[in-house]
DNA sequence: ACGGATTCCTGATGGC
DNA sequence: TGCCATCAGGAATCCG
């Protein structure tokens, strides 16, 4: 499932294989896919805000793949926003190059050694290709507010910033009421810091030593400064590994990340602790199979 | 303000 | 072998 790492390392790849071309057009077997910035299913109105435009740089927010379109003349072109969910590919393929199943094709202009499609396939067609237009209008992405309502970059924020978000991710502190919220909850909380999912929330409470389900109101400072750090950690390492592929997830160019093989907690319920080797647990909270060690993890 | 259920999807897996 | 049920999960939405 691309998480942060995953979508950073497709960033990462697809980069200097795309940046500067033109969109010359755009193909879209299953319409369902596109959406524009007022929210429509529509083919014609995507192709109007992306044909003709540049990708002048290729980024990330959270868990979603920008594209940031300049316009002929060089100014402000809008965006294009990938959010893959479980089992999207962003694939930049030569022409001709057939990838299973396609959902969106956007066929790019060639820069000198050839043109190039960038391909987004999806199996389980949850993930959606958006398309924003410059300005602060009302179809920019500025406007959109799964975007606007997006926490800080897990990466790019303090601990102390981190311990505030997590303690009092409501009220945003001015009550003083500490949150009731189980703290995997609010490490999955898309408003609360951009981009984990569930394989790096487990990964980072088990170095953490703490519990999916401890109430995050009930933490000290001392073990919200230790999670932060292993989201930080586990994070870093991840992008390092190229993300984690468990089935579907690839880079770029079809190439599979190997943090997967780091793995301490997700999908180790039922086996034994690195650790310590208990035996690890399997629990439901906040919707999500959560796994942790009973021994080396508390609430 | 929180948890839980439901929806969207399809492929993998396991039981019989 | 084949059939069916179950599970996986990010986020929106509704309900209590």
């Amino acid at each position: 499932m691309p998480e942060l790492p995953e979508v950073e390392t497709i960033a990462r790849t697809l980069a200097p294989d795309v940046e500067s071309r033109l969109i010359l057009a755009v193909d879209a077997p299953d319409q369902s896919a596109l959406v524009t910035g007022s929210g429509a299913s529509d083919v014609e109105a995507f192709r109007q805000l992306v044909v003709g435009r540049r990708i002048a740089t290729v980024g990330r927010r959270g868990k979603l793949l920008l594209l940031h379109l300049q316009a002929p003349g060089g100014h402000d072109g809008g965006t294009i926003a990938v959010h893959l969910r479980m089992t999207g590919r962003v694939l930049a393929l030569a022409p001709g190059e057939a990838p299973v199943r396609p959902r969106v094709i956007l066929t790019l202009s060639d820069r000198g050694e050839g043109g190039l499609q960038l391909v987004f396939s999806d199996v389980r067609r949850f993930g959606r290709m958006h398309a924003f237009a410059p300005g602060g209008g009302s179809d920019s992405i500025e406007r959109w507010p799964f975007y606007r309502d997006l926490g800080p970059e897990p990466l790019a924020m303090s601990a102390l910033e981190f311990r505030q978000r997590v303690l009092y991710p409501g009220a945003k502190g001015q009550d003083g009421r500490k949150s009731k919220a189980r703290i995997k909850a609010l490490l999955l909380d898309q408003t609360v810091l951009a981009g984990i999912g569930n394989i790096y929330a487990d990964e980072a409470l088990l170095r953490a030593g703490i519990r999916p389900d401890a109430v995050a109101g009930g933490l000290s400072a001392r073990r919200l400064d230790r999670l932060f750090a292993a989201v930080q950690a586990v994070l870093t390492r991840a992008i390092a590994e190229n993300g984690s592929s468990i089935r579907d997830y690839r880079d770029a160019h079809g190439d599979a990340g190997a943090f997967q093989n780091h793995f301490r907690a997700y999908g180790r319920g039922g086996e034994n602790c690195l650790d310590c080797g208990a035996v690890m647990r399997s629990l439901r909270v906040a919707g999500r199979t959560s796994t942790f060690c009973p021994r080396c993890q508390t609430a």
